[in-house]
RNA sequence: GGCGCCGUAGCCAAGUGGUAAGGCCGCAGACUGCAAAUCUGCCAUUCAUCGGUUCGAUUCCGAUCGGCGCCUCCA
């Protein structure tokens, strides 16, 4: 996808669509969450200030069902938005430490806007596309006249001719001019909370909210789209429809969408037992970077199978590529002396130099995160054969160093440590065990290695006496 | 009914008209007091099947089998 040709050179505006906030994030939304990151940091690694507009959905017909179930019939429309509010904000904030927790960084966001703080902006479009002639009242609602726009369905490449106009659609729910028809703004119904607007109390319907807000704070032409494929149709169709209809102009220039993943094989669902929270793995004691190193080992676009094998195997593969981190960020004079000379030594920085392009060059080519992976593990493979027999320098360990920042700066999975003291119990069970080698007496030592494993604190024996340690 | 995707080793997975990256697991060996880490070697004559095009196909075309998605809840 790169080079990437934007409205404004050097400047990249983003959509996405976030979460409806009345619960915790699962994993495969997270899934999306991630591919989205993992694009904003190609194209900011790639020289592109990044300008991303996530929205926060904080009203919805299941918002609305979960916050309002307490309130008695009579709660007055100041309780029912309170009632909404206090749901939602709880989630948000419950949304944003996942997001976190997987080392998306909630200031990487440039707008973060709630949909109810844009009704007027919403009830705007829907002015324009009244006037546009391409959208009708019926009884307090106002719906999107589909057969306006010639174009519509082409996104998701909709043969309208073969549809099977109503097949899994309430018929005869609203009355609508057609049943492609999709509804902008939704009249009050008991227990709802509502807005003033021209047409009567009401809410927004599901998709305006992203084109209001879109167009509020990207503009009228965006560059990049993004979302779950689940969204092609109707979602981002009726973004489009919205959009266009009232600028008479293509509105975003290209969309991206984040295939699906499946759990064990098996849509995941509530009913399967087999739907997971990334609050879920993390009771299971999982790492969360595992679970994005997992997500990420696999390209965007294709079904991702998750599993708890699949799992491990992450948490194996980061484990090599933090203990290769920690080798190179020792001391040379530190490792065992190797034999000087090896007949198939190579010039380390050449051979970084290599996986450096060929990193940048896999992730060029439509975030190919597994080949881009595959160009990181060849290096460790190749700089660990050497460093054996030829230890690199500190100079050429730095700038190994440097690229493990480069491309962690992507994958986020193996950070530089921080010199995080040992306690002082940890600190004396480690010396005693060192005397305990000196001495020779191999069952304590053995035993103080396995108290201290316990504790979460790994041993590494060196070959010239020296001991390192590591968190498990 | 219409539109579309996928099928590469035990598992995950990239890839290309020119003879199969990488990771995990596993096996053997080196190193080690034993481990751990690391290294060395092994681990798909083959890319669902059958045809076709081609000097040559895993890669292009067709068919078949298998798995899946969308056609107004859904990341």
């Amino acid at each position: 996808m790169e080079p990437l040709a934007t409205q404004t050179p050097g400047v990249a505006t983003l959509y996405t669509c976030g979460p409806t906030v009345y619960n915790f994030a699962h994993i495969g939304n997270l899934r999306t969450f991630l591919f989205q990151d993992l694009l904003k940091r190609v194209l900011t690694a790639s020289g592109y200030e990044v300008r991303h507009c996530m929205n926060i959905t904080d009203v919805e017909d299941k918002i609305i069902r979960d916050s309002q179930k307490e309130l008695p019939e009579e709660a007055g429309n100041a309780a029912r938005h309170a009632a909404m509010k206090a749901l939602t904000d709880r989630y948000t904030e419950a949304f944003f430490q996942d997001l976190e927790a997987v080392a998306i960084r909630q200031d990487s966001f440039t707008f973060l806007p709630r949909a109810t703080a844009y009704i007027p902006q919403m009830i705007g479009l829907i002015q324009r596309l009244e006037a546009n002639g391409l959208a009708y009242a019926r009884e307090g609602s106002v719906y999107y006249r589909v057969a306006g726009l010639p174009h519509y369905g082409c996104l998701a490449h909709l043969d309208r001719e073969g549809m099977k106009i109503g097949a899994s659609v309430d018929a005869d729910e609203y009355d609508r001019e057609s049943l492609s028809d999709f509804v902008l703004w939704k009249a009050a119904k008991p227990g709802e909370p509502t807005w003033e607007s021209p047409w009567g109390p009401g809410r927004p319907g599901w998709h305006i909210e992203c084109s209001a807000m879109g167009m509020d704070l990207l503009g009228e032409r965006v560059d990049l789209h993004s979302g779950g494929v689940d969204l092609i149709f109707p979602h981002h169709e009726n973004e489009i429809a919205q959009s266009e209809g009232a600028l008479g102009h293509t509105w975003v220039t290209h969309w991206v969408h984040g295939e699906f993943l499946l759990v064990e094989g098996e849509k995941m669902s509530k009913s399967l037992g087999n739907f997971f929270t990334l609050r879920d793995l993390v009771d299971r004691g999982i790492d969360p970077l595992a679970f994005r190193y997992a997500i990420q080992s696999n390209h965007y676009r294709k079904l991702y199978n998750f599993s708890f094998d699949g799992l491990k195997a992450a948490r194996s593969a980061l484990d090599r590529l933090r203990t290769f981190r920690r080798r190179m960020a020792e001391d040379p004079s530190n490792a065992p002396a190797g034999e000087g000379t090896w007949k198939e030594a190579v010039d380390p920085l050449r051979r970084l130099e290599e996986a450096r392009t060929a990193f940048w060059e896999a992730l060029a080519d439509d975030l190919n995160t597994p080949e881009a992976l595959a160009a990181l593990f060849t290096l460790v493979s190749d700089l660990n054969a050497q460093d054996d027999r030829l230890p690199l320098t500190r100079e050429e360990r730095d700038a190994v160093l440097a690229f493990l920042d480069e491309s962690n700066g992507i994958f986020a999975g193996w950070p530089a440590e921080e010199g995080a003291a040992l306690d002082a119990d940890v600190e004396a069970l480690i010396e005693a065990r060192k005397a305990a080698k000196a001495a020779r007496n191999w069952a304590e030592a053995d035993r103080l290695r396995d108290q201290l494993k316990a504790m979460g604190i790994l041993l590494e024996d060196r070959k010239d006496g020296a001991v390192s340690w590591k968190r498990a």
